[in-house]
DNA sequence: AGTCTATATCGTAATATTGCAATATCAATA
DNA sequence: TATTGATATTGCAATATTACGATATAGACT
């Protein structure tokens, strides 16, 4: 025991999250941050913006590469990183829609 | 080592990295799932609902409950949970903006 | 009081994540 | 081709998560 049952779930939930989970470590949303806040998307500075070690921040680097929230193009000598649009547009999708959802209902009884 | 080393973020890198976290489990996302398609929020069927035993959900609802994402009222015998709007707010506004941010760019290199 | 039902907590095993030093890789450049 | 600079991989220790059986708790109903 101790593995995710991920077999038990549907591809949508198991979908989301895969993406969430990619941004459930802070260093991970510093570095969505970062790709957002810098201009263009030629980044090999990542490292030097993180408090954390290179090998750290190579794996959380890899880690939301692996769950598709951003893709890496080999730029000569650096690597340059940035958002994928498909994974956030899922999760803004799967948010706005639980938004409207919510919405509708209102009546709750909490 | 091994530990997150949140204090080196931002509060709101932290708090959406929380929020983030307690949906990185398609249990959990499927107990969001199942507490939006039922109408009104009184459910004790949790359990029932899900592939996993009842200390394994109980232990879902906790971390969902601990992360903000649902608030549960006694009900006499059973436990009323529903989703709390409040951070699924928080979720939707944060990549509703991200969204808008990659709207404005579309140039990058990639 | 005793029983049933719903949920929580404890204890623990299996597995995953986090972080980093050391080392490897590989393109650019001297 | 040797060196430098940027990034990846390996190996390992510390910690966290996942799952569940056993047990506890607490309201409802005999």
């Amino acid at each position: 025991m101790g593995a995710t049952k991920t077999e038990h779930f549907t591809d949508k939930q198991n979908a989301i999250a895969t993406l969430a989970k990619a941004l459930g470590h802070p260093a991970r949303v510093a570095i969505i941050d970062y790709l957002l806040k810098v201009d263009a998307c030629i980044c090999g500075d990542i490292v030097n913006e993180l408090p954390l070690a290179q090998p750290t921040v190579s794996q959380h680097l890899k880690e939301l590469k692996n769950a598709g929230l951003i893709k890496g193009d080999i730029e000569g000598n650096t690597i340059c990183y940035c958002i994928d649009e498909k994974a956030l547009d899922k999760l803004q999708n799967y948010f706005a829609n639980i938004s409207t959802k919510l919405e509708k209902k209102k009546k709750g009884c909490c």
